[in-house]
DNA sequence: TAGATAATTAGACAATCATCGAAATGATGC
DNA sequence: GCATCATTTCGATGATTGTCTAATTATCTA
């Protein structure tokens, strides 16, 4: 389960993810999905109903996160499942911890 | 040197970090001023020399650093020395851990 | 096939923010 | 006092971005 592979990042997702994580929201949604232990079971509506936010905006978030790499989406018929990248944020966290 | 009491980040100090750190200049920044191991001998004319970027701006920059706590500014005299507060950003790295 | 549900895309708007030049502040030295 | 140097503040501008509604795509089910 998650075998710790070297996740080397770019300067351009390094600043991807610092971005990501700049905006309240998507850390509260990025947390929430972190949150979610059983994997699939977490859809868009599940988020939506917790902030008061639109599915439009919403998307555009989730969309950030998956594209600093902070998140993974497998989509099945209707819903998505989304899961969290512990490896890419772990290594953005060990790059900051050099300063 | 830096005796790590624990720092309590509020929520709204934790948003201010991250939104420090998001702009890749500013994080240029605070890694010139966490390479400096001379305290006090680190002025603006340093930094704004390697980074193409006028005085007006970089103040603009080293003011949200220091809001948001990642640095300290003493000011004596004509010029002035920063430092990183490191305890602040490891309380940063650390809640952003636990995701 | 039609309707309902889930999510994305398109387009627009408002707010935030990085940036600069110019003026102001403050300290040093002549 | 006056000139110079270091930094800050002011005001403006252009770019980025978070947000929405409306329309679209895709999937499931009756």
């Amino acid at each position: 389960m998650s075998t710790s592979k070297p996740v080397r990042l770019t300067d351009k997702q390094f600043e991807q993810i610092a971005k990501a994580l700049a905006e309240p929201r998507r850390y509260q949604i990025l947390k929430k999905i972190g949150s979610c232990k059983k994997e699939g079971s977490m859809g868009c509506q599940a988020i939506q109903e917790e902030h008061d936010i639109s599915a439009a905006t919403l998307s555009h978030h989730i969309k950030e996160l998956e594209t600093a790499g902070l998140v993974t989406i497998t989509r099945e018929g209707k819903t998505m499942s989304m899961s969290v990248q512990r490896d890419v944020l772990h290594a953005y966290l060990e790059k900051l911890s050099k300063i």
